[in-house]
DNA sequence: AATGAGGCCAACCGCCGGTAT
DNA sequence: AATACCGGCGGTTGGCCTCAT
């Protein structure tokens, strides 16, 4: 037997909210909140709405901390780099974007920005040399251990060009900071719980032992030539997540990617991600 | 001016995981 | 342990709008 609707269709409103009817979940949910319970709020606040729809409206409409359209560059580097590491988690990748929808940013990703990156305008780098030597540096390494045949691959961007953005050359210059950063936020995030994947026939080993934490002007090389598609950043050692995050407009570190490394599973990310970044 | 194509985005659908009973 | 229920999520749809022909 399957599940008991969650509300009687053929009695509640669908289609497009009118004015009226956001008013009134607006102010029911400004005056009494949620109750915790989706499903029985149409009826207390008068609305013929299923429940969920009411939750939809509110979370992605009328919550009174929206952003809609206008996504910026960062953002837009910000998205592409976690979709890349993560793949279609939009719930995720938009907890990272103050004011920013799951389904906001799906349909962004869907209707504009892939085909952004899909043209080169938005990419990440394969080399960046940072403008000060490095006083330490730190390589994660991306193993292939042996497997007869790839698991089928979840959706990922085709390839992305990266030839032109050879060490030394500018790509993306009006922030190329912000996607070194990005990128050793991604490095970090890597050495937090991703060690195996056994799941996918593939194990990916990170090092480095050195914490890369504190890096905020960092290196970054994809090393192509090695089949085991090795990442190497280096570091000038300096602090600085935090000014990091406020440049983007994001709160702490901790909300950005502070809650990646607890909040999957190793088996519920793919190596694919790894490897993406370092064949691009 | 008419119309067809494509873009955009709000909303819906169905599934899943967590929790209460 | 089994079942029911709910919130949350990602994928998809459908309607409106703009633009090109």
């Amino acid at each position: 037997m399957g599940r008991a609707p969650c509300c009687d269709k053929a009695n509640v409103k669908r289609g497009p909210w009118s004015p009226e009817e956001d008013a009134v979940l607006r102010n029911y949910v400004e005056k009494h909140g949620t109750g915790g319970n989706w499903i029985a709020l149409p009826q207390k606040a008068g609305l013929k709405r299923c429940g969920k729809s009411c939750r939809l409206r509110w979370l992605n409409y009328l919550r009174p901390d929206i952003k809609h359209g206008g996504f910026t560059e960062q953002e837009d580097i910000a998205i592409f780099a976690l979709y890349n590491q993560i793949g279609s988690r939009w719930s995720v990748i938009a907890s990272k974007l103050p004011g920013r929808t799951d389904n906001d940013v799906k349909n962004y990703w869907n209707t504009k920005l892939k085909k952004k990156v899909m043209a080169g305008q938005i990419g990440l780098p394969t080399t960046i040399t940072s403008s000060s030597p490095s006083s330490s540096t730190s390589t994660a390494h991306i193993h292939h251990s042996p497997s007869p045949a790839p698991p089928p691959q979840p959706p990922l961007l085709p390839a992305i060009k990266t030839q032109a953005y050879s060490s030394g050359e500018q790509r993306l210059d009006t922030n190329v900071d912000f996607t070194q950063k990005l990128y050793s936020e991604i490095a970090q995030f890597s050495t937090t719980g991703l060690m195996e994947q056994p799941d996918f026939g593939r194990s990916v080993s990170v090092s480095p032992s050195e914490d890369i934490s504190a890096a905020s002007s960092s290196s970054i090389t994809v090393d192509n030539s090695s089949s085991n598609g090795c990442v190497n950043w280096s570091t000038d050692g300096v602090g600085g997540y935090d000014a990091f995050l406020s440049e983007l407009g994001f709160g702490p570190t901790g909300d950005f990617f502070g809650g990646f490394g607890s909040q999957w599973r190793t088996e519920e990310v793919s190596p694919y991600y790894y490897s993406d970044l370092a064949t691009m």
